[in-house]
DNA sequence: ACCTGAACACCGTTCAAGT
DNA sequence: ACCTGAACACCGTTCAAGT
């Protein structure tokens, strides 16, 4: 992995912006653990320490990381109507994420937000605001949304619940439906609806995260339409 | 923090409840960071090889922390009506996890779900079954709950934005609302219907959490009562 | 057979010694 | 003044030596 350098031969001098998106490059090739300082200076070809003046310490490292991925949504398209505009933004970071699956990990971890991410935040409460919400219902609006405004959910069964070879799949299946009927019921429905096997390789997550945002933004829209406020509806 | 042992005094023996019940009262007591193999033996008096007897390994140990947290969570209470059942169970879970704060980082964190976490799901799942929802609907609906059927959401402003000296904050917040106005206004908002300050100490997460289940079950409700399937609305 | 101390291969970060 | 190797205080886990 580890570019070679020959002796004399110098590198370009290190910046920021260089850390940053050999961390970037990193996560995507080996995954968030491989990111460790001593690993990306060696990656970098330099000592550990020299890191330590292009970031203060790893937890700026990760900020850095995520303000990256942050500057690959697409800004805000033009059109007067809130609800497209901030269902297309959201499938925007939605993309983003999905590059970088190591993303909504580290978001999750951060304990404050940068500027970056105040500026993303920021933007998308003024979409609201645009469209006629008022502070108030935009507030509650916000959390409601959550993570889902980077594009992500928690999900509840990360990783397909079964294995690929559908002989071992069926037995593990049958396990499960002893155990646990009711989910076993889901699973089964959600693959009849893909392409009508019995046993289902996971969900369809795209469509997933697409049903509960329209869910949570139509239910925005009514609130909004009925004049809801946190005293009680008008 | 460790007890004293006087030489010669005889422990009660290890297992592995006694291992788990410790890891959670150090992590309630010292953070979850504070919860490594090493200083949870010195806590239990032993050496650190003595814990891989009772947990395979460190993520045992984290998947049994879990387990006790959820083994927390009140039954399911009687009553036909699926949506004050559901939602009671849910503020059930959201009352274990705040008496334990660590609790909802690592749920997160776990890749797999433990037969405890699934027996939960299960039964979640069963409720809405039982209310007449259809495998399909209650699938997608599983989903777009996501975390919340363990009673906590991620905040995207965790930790309160601003000081609680007055002074401080006053000045925080108008360097905030130069930058950020559409984030200052709903903070604002926040705050006024609280106590009628200006400058807000931080938002009242149990009604945002109660305000997005809401929300989100009355969409459920709406979906199911429409008839509604995953091939287009019946 | 059981237990456990030392060791291994890592961390992030500090700091003093070297140029 | 600048850079950096060694060191510090940790990790989770392996393994062989000791009882």
């Amino acid at each position: 992995m580890a570019q070679l350098q020959a002796d004399g031969v110098r590198r370009a001098p290190l910046n920021r912006d260089r850390v940053l998106r050999a961390a970037v490059a990193l996560a995507d090739d080996n995954g968030i653990d491989a990111v460790s300082m001593r690993n990306l200076a060696q990656e970098l070809g330099v000592v550990p320490m020299a890191l330590y003046k292009h970031v203060a310490n790893k937890d700026e490292l990760l900020d850095g990381m995520v303000d990256v991925i942050v500057g690959e949504i697409d800004p805000p398209a033009g059109g007067s109507d809130w609800k497209p505009a901030i269902r297309r933004r959201i499938l925007s970071a939605r993309r983003a994420l999905l590059r970088h699956p190591w993303a909504s990990r580290v978001i999750e971890s951060r304990p404050r937000p940068t500027l970056v991410v105040l500026d993303y935040l920021n933007s998308i409460v003024g979409m609201f605001r645009a469209g006629g919400f008022s502070a108030d219902l935009t507030h509650h609006v916000m959390h409601a949304l959550g993570s889902r405004v980077w594009g992500f959910t928690q999900e509840l069964f990360p990783g397909s619940p079964l294995p690929a070879d559908p002989e071992l799949a069926a037995t593990m299946f049958r396990d499960l439906a002893g155990r646990y009927p009711h989910i076993a019921e889901i699973v089964t429905s959600a693959a009849a609806h893909d392409d009508g096997s019995v046993v289902g390789g996971g969900c369809d997550d795209q469509f997933e995260f697409e049903f509960a945002l329209d869910l949570l933004l139509d239910g925005f829209d009514r609130l909004h339409r009925q004049g809801w406020t946190s005293r009680g509806q008008a």
